[in-house]
DNA sequence: TATGAATGAGTCTTCATTCAT
DNA sequence: GATGAATGAAGACTCATTCAT
């Protein structure tokens, strides 16, 4: 492969975060190696040397902020531990991410990304299959899927609105969506 | 003005939902003359000669789409009158809506054009403003927004899965968006 | 397609024109759109314009070449025609022909793009074929066929020694080689 | 002088002969440092490193090839001292020579280059001129030319055709062209 | 001695836009 | 009114070559 030095690794790595942040901030489909390369402040040529095409820039940078998103899911991991579970406290915790803005905005590109190309929906699908999964030791599976689809619409909502849901709105989507159900609901509910 | 004939009139708007087409299919950013000519079987020429430069053919052609979002929502604001507010009868309404692939792509893409250009928000917020503003007939603002934000995590889910998710889930979740939550929620809430 | 006007369609022809110069040239190989471009006075633009692709206006171009030697293969056969076959009037006009250093470059690169490329290989025969067959009239097929691939090797020596033998040596071997062979050739001659 | 160890001298052999290989199959245009690293399983620096120019490199390789050529001939001479010039066996000898591909494309590939710069044509004649020198013990200078034009010849059409003429056919030409010519063509042959 | 790193030149191609007809 | 012609800008990509280590 081509890297193989210490400085090549490093600058390698420039290079993917560069793309990284242009991606977060505009999504992933602008991405030239030009605004890469002005970005990540190195020759044009850099940009094709690392990388045998801007597809596996594309690639790698989507992956750059997917393993950010892990990140943050590790946060939540653990402060859903500490709390038990708490929708409050999940609240919380999810409005403290929602308003991150380069975060919340990376999250939307993965998404998109994944939308439009089928072997990028691994990469997009880790949020949310990995919410599921932390929630899942708290609450029963169908609320867990519902909690992170809510999630993700909160989203959304963050990124089209430019600020997220307050937190009294996401505790009381939480803990309604996380209440075990009556059981009513479940004779009325069609497939 | 430029379309003063029928002919022109109807080849104004044959251009107008090739692009929507595209943009449901592809996303608004690869959308060229080119291949809007193409899809419409225009001359190219016409697409530069009724639309005075891509950006006005592109934010006409989200327009369209809007539009048909607003039929969409007309739909929704029926079913629901007819039944009063019951949450399973949105959860089918929108499990039918989650089903038309089109219709879904098209929405995302109308989410992922606000998300890049705040001019292109209004038409991006039609569809959450309009479910919101349906549902404040039959619940409250609260549960109102939560549904709408709740629908829209339903809609990335849709798009990234293939399919929606099942009218039971979709039951579940907005029966207890919808349900007057519990009194003690509001004192824990922080915001 | 592109051309429709009577300007377009000379332009069109002038760049296939240059480019098939160049090809004679310089063989087909290293033809690009600048260079074509630049030969034939249009912008780079153009050559873009009228051709989808380079190995689109490369194919057109040797085709060029293709025609003008089926009009050199027309000279050959009314001069055959006038002289009843005659191994002398033959070598005299192969000798014109390969005195011609363009045509006799355009005819080597039309061979070598037919050793490249197997889809070009029916271009390249055209000239050998069509020899075959003129020289069939004259003599039987085994003769026209030993003179064809003669007349191939001729070519090759006038490229590479940048002149043709010379005619009295070109009229004894077409002599000897359309001469009615003796009968013990046959026996011994192996597969 | 670079290669001064063993591994040196075998490594920049190896590159030559990737190069060749190269060649031999694509012809000389295409070659680049990278292509020739890959095949001979050497770094690209290596390629480099041992030859001062990609040119340089590339004369090397059609050395090399011309090289083998001489082999090829060596054999052709062994062959012609047994059978005494026997149009025949030649005839056997020429078949077997066209029956290789590699090495009727490694010939092809030399001509061609000598065709393109005049630097390589003394590499591109070595074959027609010692075919012309082994062919004159045999018969007289005449002859031997016009053979070893043929032979030219022959090599184009197995090239074009993807198998040489047969035995037969070559045997049946070069006795025509071996055989003395009848006096009174000499008369009518003109300039 | 050897080789990974580096980069600017040059290539094909797509395209928005302007213009002449 | 309508459209083919035109073209320069920009993008992805390949590569020979130079250099630092």
């Amino acid at each position: 492969m081509v890297e193989q030095t210490d400085r090549g690794r490093a600058r390698r790595r420039a290079i993917v975060e560069a793309a990284a942040a242009l991606i977060a901030e505009q999504g992933s489909v602008d991405l030239t190696h030009r605004r890469v390369a002005a970005h990540a402040q190195v020759p044009l040529g850099a940009t094709t040397y690392y990388f045998s095409s801007l597809e596996e820039l594309r690639v790698e940078a989507l992956q750059h902020l997917a393993d950010q998103l892990d990140e943050e899911l590790a946060e939540v991991r653990r402060a859903l531990a500490d709390s038990g579970g708490d929708p409050v406290a999940l609240a919380r915790t999810l409005h403290a991410y929602l308003s991150d803005r380069a975060q919340v905005r990376a999250d939307a590109a993965l998404y998109f990304a994944g939308a439009r190309s089928p072997e990028l929906r691994p990469l997009a699908l880790r949020w949310f299959d990995g919410l599921v999964e932390i929630l899942s030791a708290h609450t029963g599976p169908d609320a867990a899927r519902a909690v992170a689809v809510f999630a993700d619409g909160a989203t959304a909502h963050a990124v089209l609105h430019d600020e997220p849901l307050d937190t009294a709105a996401l505790a009381r989507a939480l803990t309604a969506l996380m209440r075990p159900h009556a059981p009513e609901d479940e004779k009325r509910g069609g497939g």
